[in-house]
DNA sequence: GGCACCTGCAAAACTTCCGTTGCAGGTGCC
DNA sequence: GGCACCTGCAACGGAAGTTTTGCAGGTGCC
């Protein structure tokens, strides 16, 4: 994922679900290797409920990924893995997202002649 | 400004502030050139407000950059210039920056034979 | 004086985010 | 049955972010 694929709108939605703490120790953690759910929260020392709220919000963003899967054992397992992602941050390429929020849209579709 | 020079607080304070529709059409606008904020707020159809709100988050994240200058008819005008920052988002540069989470520091501090 | 412009800020209302708590379901094993 | 694991989610209270409203100061010009 690059940010010049993205709209403003997701863009805004990647940022802001980048912009803390635990989701970045998230990102790095994962960053051995895929993990699920249980193990990583107590990798990381922090409740599962409070994990699973974060990973919920990485997902969504599609920054990670999850697979339910069968341990050998028979018990549900769901293994969260890093999704690749390069996001350029850069005046110029914000410059370039901004066209495309869904407020600049509704913005110029009030005011059609300010265009350009 | 690179994202290899943040501290893992730094880059959370940039991503929160960039993560914002307003903000980000502030920097596109500002692409143009520097700008002074009522000039700026009739541009981007917001209140003065409002604009100041974002463009003081926007200088304390160190993406913009103000200077007040006295207008030929004595004005006093406040000019407000983009910093050039180039952030890399990537799982990498997301790993390497958390370990210099405050968050993260407190926790070795409570627990240092964990570290590694 | 009155108007048009420039600046600044803080309180209040509103919305969203965060983290905990408590509950539900399931499996295998002793 | 009881225990140790795995999963899920919703509700609540408190913290933080967002936006409006209203006020203050200043300049120059008619």
């Amino acid at each position: 994922m690059k940010s010049s694929e993205l709209t403003g709108d997701e863009l805004v939605q990647v940022l802001s679900t980048l912009s803390n703490p635990h989701r970045i120790r998230i990102i790095a953690a994962l960053m051995d290797g895929r993990e699920y759910v249980s193990r990583l929260a107590r990798r990381l020392e922090i409740s599962r409920a409070l994990l699973q709220v974060h990973l919920r919000k990485l997902e969504a963003a599609g920054l990670v990924e999850a697979t339910l899967e069968l341990s050998p054992e028979g018990k549900a397992m769901k293994y969260y893995t890093i999704c690749q992602f390069a996001i350029e941050l850069t005046p110029q390429a914000l410059a370039a997202a901004a066209p495309t929020l869904s407020y600049e849209e509704a913005r110029l579709r009030d005011d059609p002649q300010e265009q350009g």
